[in-house]
RNA sequence: GGCGGCAUAGCCAAGUGGCUAAGGCAGAGGACUGCAAAUCCUUCAUCCUCGGUUCAACUCCGAGUGCCGCCUCCA
């Protein structure tokens, strides 16, 4: 089955295919590095890594390029505050970002281009622009004539009369166009600059995109992504350069991630309702925070709320039970490529079908443009089914739980990341024998604990026995009884 | 003012021109338990309003209402 993308340029569902048979050549606006990443950061990431893998996993080999805006007003802004060099900043965020990243089990794009390492690039691009008529020179700046370019607004689907009615940009007398943007702009003194055949100055912020993308991929992209926010006026700007230096189509398809809401606002510094990437990590694991992104169409509008968050990780912890119920009934079985034809050998013919169901109906939701809600909701749906399935395997019940396993660990941990297989490992030994074995102070006393109030239930003392049950919930601790004795678990 | 999007159960959220409208959280009932917790099983919607197209619409079209985003830097 093909994959279907939604497409902002032509507005609808297309099938995706790409230039060269087996090659996507992706690019995905990254950030502007003057401040830490927040949530809606975050959500681009997320959606883009799932998206990428997803077309590696279907054996594209895919050429990602993520790019850092390093110089700009707001990083000279911030660089002026902190009495810093504008580069320091930005190379001091550009770490804080792959920290961040990394926590959120991004997988790391193929280039990470900075626009400060691409000036000559980006003046070559601005000359061709200048040669074909379509930028003009004003006191040492280049801007980009907009009326020259005819489909001006196709991607934003905005006419200039429109434009000009909103009549909130303010009006600069040296420009032909009042939206003729700025490709080179004059350093004031003091800041950071380049030099160039005009002004000494430093590149405008949508050329950086056009002539980087150009650089590491070509002519056209199979894929431009970014935020919602982008579309106007960066990525139409960003097709206007670049079609016009190179008369070809700039993007085959453009990929529009949704915005992040705060308790139903747009999160905003202004607003004072912004989250940051490292915030949240302190109180949400990766792992929700990615099934937050993930429960909900990437295109569209999500809102978040603690509550909501709370919500997620009580169901989140339901598939990672099912998780270790399957690590449980597998015993020491692992399916790899050695012993993968034995294991299937011994299963039956109605789980593989099951399983089978299962992988189809999660593929068709992600071949339809990305729909990892849907694909989650499969994941729920067919845990009952797989584990009557596995119950009926009799004396295979370990084969059968180490090929559901590793089939639904190949979406859950590879693709999706909203399970982590050394999570589902480590929170094995919260069983009150090992624990009891454990060096920790805590847990031997909490082991010391169960032992007495086994006791006390087996002289039917429930009051004592519940007194310590309580006691210990008090403080975080949750007993939970069990055919096979008591175990524990702390309360996060 | 211009452009675009959304409206599905108590909440969150997929989806489809006709077949049982996924799934999660919460709730209800049951099993299990000394009682709980956890777990398992069962159960819980006719899809904003009004028109139209159609043999058939929640799904397509039109109007209305409501919410949201973009039009200035923004993922």
């Amino acid at each position: 089955m093909s994959i279907k993308v939604f497409d902002t340029l032509s507005n609808r569902m297309t099938e995706f295919v790409p230039q060269n048979e087996k090659e996507i050549k992706m690019y995905v606006c990254g950030v502007t590095v003057y401040d830490e990443c927040h949530l809606g950061h975050a959500r681009a990431a997320i959606c883009f890594d799932v998206i990428r893998k997803y077309f590696e996993f279907k054996g594209y080999n895919v050429n990602m390029v993520v790019n850092f805006t390093d110089v700009d007003d707001k990083i000279i802004n911030r660089a002026k505050l902190e009495k810093k060099d504008a580069l320091e900043i930005s190379s001091k965020y550009i770490d804080r970002y792959f920290e961040d990243m990394d926590k959120l089990r991004i997988k790391r794009a193929t280039h990470y281009p900075k626009a400060t390492e691409h000036i000559s690039h980006i003046i070559k691009f601005i000359e061709g622009l200048i040669e074909k008529g379509f930028a003009y020179v004003v006191d040492g700046e280049v801007y980009f004539e907009v009326s020259k370019f005819d489909e001006y607004g196709k991607l934003s689907k905005r006419n200039f009369e429109d434009m000009l009615a909103g009549a909130r940009i303010a009006v600069d007398e040296r420009l032909k166009n009042p939206h003729d943007f700025c490709l080179w702009k004059a350093a004031k003194p003091g800041e950071i600059k380049w030099k160039s055949p005009w002004a000494e100055g430093r590149p405008g912020w949508h050329i950086e995109c056009s002539a980087m993308s150009n650089h590491y991929l070509g002519d056209t992209l199979d894929i431009h992504g970014g935020g919602l926010d982008l579309i106007f006026p960066h990525h139409e700007n960003e097709i206007a350069q670049s079609e016009a230096r190179n008369g070809k189509p700039f993007v085959k398809y453009w990929m529009h991630n949704g915005l992040v809401n705060v308790n139903s606002e747009k999160m905003s510094k202004s607003l004072g309702n912004f989250f940051t990437i490292s915030g949240l990590l302190e109180k949400f694991s990766a792992d929700v925070i990615r099934y937050f992104i993930l429960s909900n169409h990437y295109r569209s509008p999500i809102n978040f709320t603690p509550e909501k968050m709370e919500e997620l990780r009580k169901s989140l912890a339901t598939i990672v039970k099912f998780m270790k119920k399957l690590m449980a009934l597998r015993e020491e079985v692992v399916l790899d490529a050695a012993n993968e034809d034995m294991i299937k050998g011994r299963l039956s013919e109605g789980l593989k079908a099951k399983v089978c169901e299962f992988e189809g109906k999660f593929n068709e939701y992600m071949e339809s443009d990305f729909n990892t809600a849907g694909a989650i909701g499969s994941v729920f749906q067919y845990m009952p089914v797989l584990s009557e399935a596995i119950l009926k395997e009799n004396d295979n019940k370990k084969y059968a739980a180490a090929y559901v396993y590793s089939r639904y660990m190949a979406y859950l941990d590879g693709l999706l990341a909203i399970v982590d297989e050394d999570c589902i490992k480590g929170e094995k030994s919260s069983n009150s024998e090992e624990a009891a074995n454990d060096s920790g102070l805590a847990e031997k006393l909490i082991g010391l604990l169960i032992k007495i109030r086994a006791e006390l239930k087996a002289e039917k003392n429930y009051k004592m026995s519940d007194t310590i049950r309580n006691g210990l919930k008090e403080i975080g601790i949750i007993l939970e009884d069990t055919k096979q004795g008591t175990n524990f678990h702390i309360e996060k």
